[in-house]
DNA sequence: TTGGAATAGC
């Protein structure tokens, strides 16, 4: 029987991850005919509702839990605070009858991601005021929130204290939230100290590195990087290459981009080129000043630009203040951008 | 069972 519900958890799991909300009720009804009950298992329904961006349901579900434990509040939060609703996250944090690092950590993780830099600072040392020792998941929260606002002191006091703690070189995610937090800050020699340091690289580290260096311009470097990832046997996966294109478009350059692009969808076997990849490449041309090849590969690709794609392009247009025979393409791209929007 | 993995212009 716990068998059954371990498996429909896991089920709960895939839908929520997929954000087929669809598939995630059916289950839901299925477990409630059968008579399923446990704590597990209604904390699953709020995680999958979250997750599937449904607040609502999240909410109804988790009213209706018999025994409502510290899990349950957490994933409540989770829902709130991953989707930008801080207020109402923060007054459930507030009144939460349990708290535990992971609600912490997770109201300091949700303020540095929407750009609240001061109150996730704020909350980390409250937090350790009233006693709670933050764990390297927080580090690695607070490192992500120096990377957003590009604070290079705070973030390097915090590497001095991770340091003290032991955190680095041995844990990988921390490593790999140090290289995004310099090179972010332009600060690339130490990004690649990071990087040299470590004890175990994965595909993330490897692509952080890449995309830090594309980020800021240095294309040559860039690219050295990405022949030695290969070597190692790493395959690019299809994240790797939105990271590492948009970070091409951000340091201008243009034909490592676009050499990236060739390579990696024609050499590298099986590899999911999507839409995604084509509007970073739209983006590139766009942001380069290539707005006619741009607006060439937009007809040719195989597959429709999204509306984010379309919005890319026309903003490259509109800042470039086009004149005459260009002007035609930003009247066709906004209206464009307007009919996919 | 819950918080570390990513898709970044101001």
């Amino acid at each position: 029987m716990s068998n059954g519900s371990s498996t429909i958890a896991a089920l709960l799991r895939e839908c929520g991850s997929s954000r087929d909300l669809a598939r995630g009720r059916q289950l839901h009804s299925q477990i409630l005919s059968a008579g399923y009950r446990s704590t597990v298992l209604e904390n699953s329904l709020v995680r999958m509702y979250g997750d599937c961006g449904s607040l609502d349901e999240a909410v109804d579900a988790f009213s209706r839990i018999s025994s409502r434990n510290v899990f349950s509040w957490n994933i409540l939060l989770s829902a709130f605070a991953q989707r930008g609703h801080l207020d109402l996250a923060r007054a459930l944090f507030e009144k939460l009858p349990q708290r535990c690092i992971v609600s912490w950590t997770e109201m300091v993780s949700a303020y540095a991601q929407h750009g609240h830099f001061q109150s996730s600072f704020v909350l980390f040392r409250r937090m350790q005021l009233e006693g709670t020792r933050p764990t390297y998941v927080t580090y690695a929260t607070m490192i992500d929130s120096c990377a957003e606002a590009a604070a290079l002191g705070d973030g390097r006091a915090i590497h001095e204290r991770i340091l003290q703690l032991g955190y680095f070189p041995g844990i990988l995610v921390i490593g790999n939230s140090l290289i995004n937090f310099y090179s972010s800050c332009g600060a690339v020699e130490e990004a690649l100290d990071v990087f040299q340091s470590m004890r175990r690289r994965d595909l993330i580290t490897w692509s952080t590195i890449v995309s830090g260096y594309a980020w800021n311009g240095l294309g040559e470097r860039s690219a050295q990087l990405f022949q030695f990832m290969l070597l190692e046997g790493l395959d690019p996966s299809s994240v790797t290459l939105v990271n590492v294109l948009t970070s091409c478009s951000h340091g201008g350059l243009l034909d490592f981009g676009r050499r990236l692009f060739v390579f990696v969808t024609a050499e590298v076997p099986g590899f999911p080129v999507c839409r995604e990849h084509y509007d970073c490449l739209v983006d590139l041309l766009g942001r380069s000043g290539r707005l006619e090849e741009a607006l060439e590969l937009m007809e040719s690709m195989p597959f429709e630009p999204t509306a984010l794609g379309r919005m890319s392009f026309a903003a490259s247009c509109r800042k470039q203040h086009l004149e005459g025979d260009l002007n035609l393409l930003y009247e066709d791209t906004n209206y464009m951008a307007l009919k996919g929007a």
